[in-house]
DNA sequence: CTGTAATTTCAGTAATTACTGAAACTACAG
DNA sequence: CTGTAGTTTCAGTAATTACTGAAATTACAG
């Protein structure tokens, strides 16, 4: 027996939808996901065909991609040949993955990108001052990249310390002046 | 004299528009604003349909796009009615803008709408299951949210510091339970 | 004011992306 | 093996989004 569609569950399955369009994924992937993360039992595709109204090809398409950003994990019943998927019980887990898989896909080719083009030697003023750009580009991203990764380590009980930490990150930077030996300038 | 796209610069425009186009951004938009970062001088609109290949009143709509963003400045010259455009010199501007509007435009919208749906009461157990996840969805994305207002705050001179730091993020844990009293759990 | 150089708007069209149904394929129970 | 319940693929179509050129509007120099 499937999760029953109320009004509350729909309103927050076409909300996701509509975010999701905002992204790269497309409106129907994120009711599918949606449904998939308010649903406590498995679902197989014939489930979301009937919950979203959409086409049973579609759902095929959309679970292919879901597969791809390795968002849904597929299970089998005993004896019998149908999928089930489901997503992970864990809201961090599925943020990680997101964090990973857009840096995979997004931050890594910029970063090549960036590396190759500024390698090349400046043939004039405007190539010198663009290279500039892209270096402090290069940089930033490269640094926000270290962090992610890092982050991916975390599990739920120390991402919890780590956000609560957040509201006091003026003080944490101060601390670490403190304890490693940093100036003591100001976080403001 | 606006900026040569030589084959460097016109490289990474590319590129950007690529990317621009995975996220909410159309491809000329991207193209647009990569072309205004990577210039010294602040471009007009002819010089964007020029070095970009697009009509004027694509250049019109995209630019209206980029100030609803905040991306760019608007300037003038004294005695010319033509206007000028320019991205922020410093990266990291850049990157906090649009952290900040990401955030109003997705992540403010999906608080309220899970708040909202959190309110009411839980008719059966698909509902009350589906809230317990809208109920780790909101609290995750709070935490997020509060962390990137702190980081907005940021200039780019502790910017590096705090992500320099990001490598020895399970130490800043770690110190934190130590300066602040928390419990001595690892951080692995 | 007036003329004009500039910007914006918008209806129409092009390009892209999403979706469907039918056919092809696959895994496996019997 | 064979039949069938299931999944995937894909060509065609629908829907959406992006772009253009022409017309309307705006700002301001003179």
């Amino acid at each position: 027996m499937p999760i029953t569609l109320t009004p509350m569950i729909q309103s927050c399955i076409l909300h996701f939808g509509e975010m999701g369009s905002r992204w790269g994924i497309n409106r129907t992937v994120g009711q599918m996901y949606a449904l998939l993360v308010l649903s406590k039992e498995p679902l197989c595709a014939d489930d979301m065909t009937e919950a979203l109204g959409i086409s049973r090809s579609n759902v095929s398409m959309g679970l292919k991609e879901l597969m791809s950003w390795e968002l849904v994990k597929l299970q089998h019943r005993p004896g019998e040949r149908k999928e089930f998927y489901s997503a992970p019980g864990d809201v961090w887990d599925i943020a990680k993955t997101l964090i990973e898989q857009r840096r995979k896909r997004e931050i890594d080719p910029t970063l090549s990108t960036l590396r190759n083009l500024l390698i090349e030697k400046p043939a004039n003023a405007d190539e010198e001052y663009a290279q500039q750009r892209m270096r402090e580009m290069h940089e930033l991203i490269e640094m926000i990249t270290l962090w992610t990764q890092e982050i991916q380590r975390l599990d739920s009980a120390n991402l919890g310390k780590l956000l609560k930490l957040g509201s006091s990150l003026g003080k944490v930077l101060d601390m670490k002046d403190r304890l490693l030996g940093g100036k003591k300038e100001s976080t403001k």
